[in-house]
DNA sequence: TCTTGACATGTTATCTTATAACATAGATAG
DNA sequence: CTATCTATGTTATAAGATAACATGTCAAGA
């Protein structure tokens, strides 16, 4: 499943990021996992990282559930298909994903997810809703603009960064918390 | 020790926002603990909130360590001193305090530090440095309205928000890493 | 072709972090 | 003084993460 195939970015479509105010919308968004994996596959070839078999499956199933989860859900689904059931062969190739940019980790749920805008240098702020426990990676170039600043002006240089918010996505706003 | 007593905010105590810029250098902080101490304290009162012993010692033994501290590191000072010797002390008095706005949970760290800025309606931002591992709590309201305007594009509404980085801080980067 | 080294996977065992559930003690309010 | 609420203490266990080592895979270089 969730095989390449051409993509045309769509207003529709929550993994297009041409549309952030239908990421919390209910979809069928094996139209943008399917991309997404498609362009995941291209950027670990062009640096050279390998996307095995394991690696290619944990975020495949990142994708197929599309939220947050924990590592020891993902090990449950590969321990099902066959793959090793201990707890390193999951952290490894979450671990991967994260460092190549195709996922990324949830320190506040301890969880992680598929990166929908793999390749886009982008640095993702997380919404997490908690009330229906849905996550939005949500566009932050301004708020890590902001950072750096912050950060510059006590002399100290940003590598990475984890900018996470808690609170009440539109839904859960609508119906009264 | 840490007794409350007048304080002027000093351009050389990086226990007062004035002076971000030397909030990573090596200082003599009694002088701002003090302080933060004793406006923890009236701030408790203020909330209706009870700054019972424990819950004092564990805020005065983040300000004393002036770092951040894992949940167990303070558990066993705890112990030490004739408190509870289980992980639900510590965790317990951790929460009153990040409840409270008397600390902080640096998730990347699975640790609390003491805020220096209590009582200040602050959106912290933590810059935490990989090589010397020091965490400094910089000033972050305009980080946090960039935040909150992204999140408003997608009609989620922000309650908390975890603003951490990772890189290096002004010592380390002339070290030249 | 064979060897060697780099990398990936698998497994065992253990460690660290966090919470559930229940019992006891202290403070507050009637 | 008693009822009630809040805080503390304890036992036990859950949940998250990693160290260390063994095995397998693959491709470059002898
Ligand atoms: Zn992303
Ligand atoms: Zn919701
Ligand atoms: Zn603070
Ligand atoms: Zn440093």
């Amino acid at each position: 499943m969730a095989q390449s195939r051409p993509h045309v970015h769509s207003d529709d479509c929550p993994g297009c990021h041409a549309a952030p105010e239908v990421a919390f919308a209910r979809h069928d968004h094996s139209h943008c996992s399917g991309d997404v994996l498609a362009r995941a596959e291209a950027l670990a070839n062009a640096q050279g990282a390998r996307l095995t078999p394991v690696r290619r499956r944990v975020l495949e199933i990142l994708l197929e559930e599309h939220r947050a989860l924990g590592a020891y859900d993902v090990l449950q689904r590969l321990a099902a298909e066959g793959f090793g059931n201990q707890p390193p062969v999951a952290y490894r190739a979450l671990d991967f994903l994260v460092e190549n940019g195709l996922a990324h980790r949830i320190r506040r749920l301890n969880a992680f997810a598929a990166c929908m805008h793999p390749g886009e240098a982008h640095a993702p702020a997380f919404l997490i809703c908690r009330h229906c426990n849905h996550v939005a990676e949500a566009p932050a170039a301004a708020v890590r603009a902001a950072l750096d600043g912050a950060a510059a002006e006590m002399g100290f240089l940003i590598e990475r960064s984890n900018i996470e918010a808690l609170g009440l996505c539109p839904a859960c706003r609508g119906a009264g918390e």
